[in-house]
DNA sequence: TTGAAAGCGGTACCAT
DNA sequence: ATGGTACCGCTTTCAA
């Protein structure tokens, strides 16, 4: 058996509550008993039981994250960043894949509720409702989706949309197509939204396509309907459509970029090792992932909301392989 | 506050241990306590503490599953499956990113190995003896590398490398260069072994270069190098390191697989996004994930040592873009 | 079948 | 500064 406080209370002579303090609080033992204590743990090979611990304080020293699909590449980015953070933090991250299924998601966040000090939920599928009623009983911040005025990290993807529209339009091109992702999206509809608007600002035609799921098979299939709306670019929901644009198109024998121009937006990894390589709209991811447990351990240890409870990241637009038409 | 055993056990007017009892041996009770005992724990959305739980049983219905890079595209696919599986099995995922660092794994490990039943760990990169001692402590499986006895899955890298190999001898390649990933990773050794021994059985020859770091980069600071070893067909460690090659030998000229033909590992799904398609040995991440978690939960379970607890899972070629050569 | 009570491994308050 | 002790929420004997 593992060794308890109570081992190292009897081997260091000393009450277990000493051994609690030495190990908490170590200024407030003479280092006599500190050194007695720390003799005796490292002989012993003892670490504290955060299951017991958090049982008494409240506290797991574990936080929830939760995303809808780890192996969507948009995701481990993110993942990785808020791992790292929160090991910095000293916390464990307890993460779940939800399989993009919103009940899942909502299962998964009750279940774990008891065992996290708070959750992190990455792009949530679950209904407003639903996360504000989760929020009412455990912190919680939202990575690219935002619910009233809880607290939330998106991405600024008016503005994304903007640079790539404004791109567009600087290399001539006047009719283009919007291929959305998932109604149930709340970032597609972001997009949509600024798509129109946007276009609209600058004087573009807009076919909207769609939606199709946000995967290859998804651009794949969404790549007959684009061409069907004679565009000479198109602005995909994400890479991975943009990627199945890609492959559809260059079997109808459509040439990428000379007859369409393709952006996408996440910058997943595939998108600079494709030729030609994708244009899109970049995202920091990095920054997004440690902002949010940042945010999350603020609220966590209750200093009292932060002022920047909901944070607008910036994109950038990186260009690659798009030119103008009839190039 | 969230309610308590306690709380049901009152408002259901019987005690504790028949909650405890009706929640978990409902047939131990009589069927009206058990009713009263559920309309409590529904009236007041009950849900038991897993952590309280876990203090007392010694089980914390959490495995931990630690890989090195998250956003290394070769694991989500194993890290989904296996998530997926654990919930089939009630058990919850502490997922923990190792950031490719020995020190950092076994630190997280030590860490955690109080708040799970079990660790799943992919590729760990820990030194054999390190590995001996935490199975002491805690059920262990390992995937993807095998220390001494330890209960393990594994692909069948010797036979990929068969497949490999032969594919491209029968395309009339007579040289091959094997580039090799780090050092340290027990695969990469099975491999290159593997490469060896069939060259020789095949009457191949082979120019070993490298290490290098199994990502992108590698593969392009591995190109340089697998030109100047004069072969006509190369296998990357993995299908990074291939793409890698890819791109680096279109800057430098040389044409895939005209001049030289490629076939990686991994199958990530990045190798059939790009053009030529990546050949790569596929193996079956989901299975190894599935098993994984079915072997430790064995292990938890204690059903005395499973019959299998080494399993070596089939690799398949894709032949995809390679050619012979002078074609 | 049910209830009382003793832990599980810590923390934290209250005395000393 | 230190020790004693009452919890934290649940499971599991042991009696009744």
């Amino acid at each position: 058996m593992a060794a308890t406080i109570k081992d190292v209370a009897r081997l260091a002579g000393v009450s277990q509550s000493s051994v609690s303090r030495a190990l908490a609080t170590p200024d407030q033992v003479r280092p006599a008993t500190r050194e007695r204590v720390e003799r005796a743990v490292a002989r012993l090979g003892y670490r504290p039981s955060g299951i017991a611990r958090g049982l008494s304080t409240g506290r797991t020293g574990t936080i929830g994250l939760v995303v809808p699909d780890i192996a969507n590449p948009f995701f481990p980015g993110i993942v990785k960043a808020a791992q790292r953070r929160s090991r910095e933090f000293g916390l464990a991250v307890l993460l779940a894949d939800s399989d993009e299924d919103p009940a899942t998601e909502v299962e998964v966040i009750r279940t774990l509720t008891k065992q996290v000090d708070g959750f992190v939920l990455c792009a949530p599928r679950a209904p407003d409702d639903e996360l504000r009623s989760v929020c009412g009983d455990i912190p919680v911040v939202l990575l690219n989706r935002r619910v009233g005025p809880l607290p939330s990290i998106i991405f600024d993807n008016a503005d994304g949309v903007r640079q790539a529209l404004a791109h567009l339009a600087a290399l001539g091109h006047r009719r283009v197509a919007y291929v959305a992702g998932p109604r149930a999206s709340w970032v597609n509809r972001e997009r949509a939204r600024a798509v129109r608007a946007v276009a609209a600002a600058l004087g573009l035609e807009v076919a909207e396509t769609g939606p199709v799921s946000p995967d290859f098979e998804g651009g794949v299939a969404a790549a007959d309907l684009v061409l069907a709306a004679s565009v000479t670019a198109v602005i995909a929901y994400n890479d991975m459509i943009g990627l199945g644009l890609m492959s559809r198109f260059a079997i109808r024998g459509v040439r990428v970029p000379a007859d369409v121009s393709i952006v996408g937006f996440d910058d997943i990894p595939a998108a600079a090792l494709v030729s030609p390589a994708l244009t899109t709209v970049a995202q920091p991811k990095d920054q997004c992932g440690r902002a949010g447990v940042d945010l999350l351990n603020d609220l966590i240890e209750d200093r009292d909301r932060p002022a920047a409870a909901r944070l607008s990241l910036p994109t950038r637009l990186i260009v690659r392989g798009s030119t103008g038409p009839e190039h």
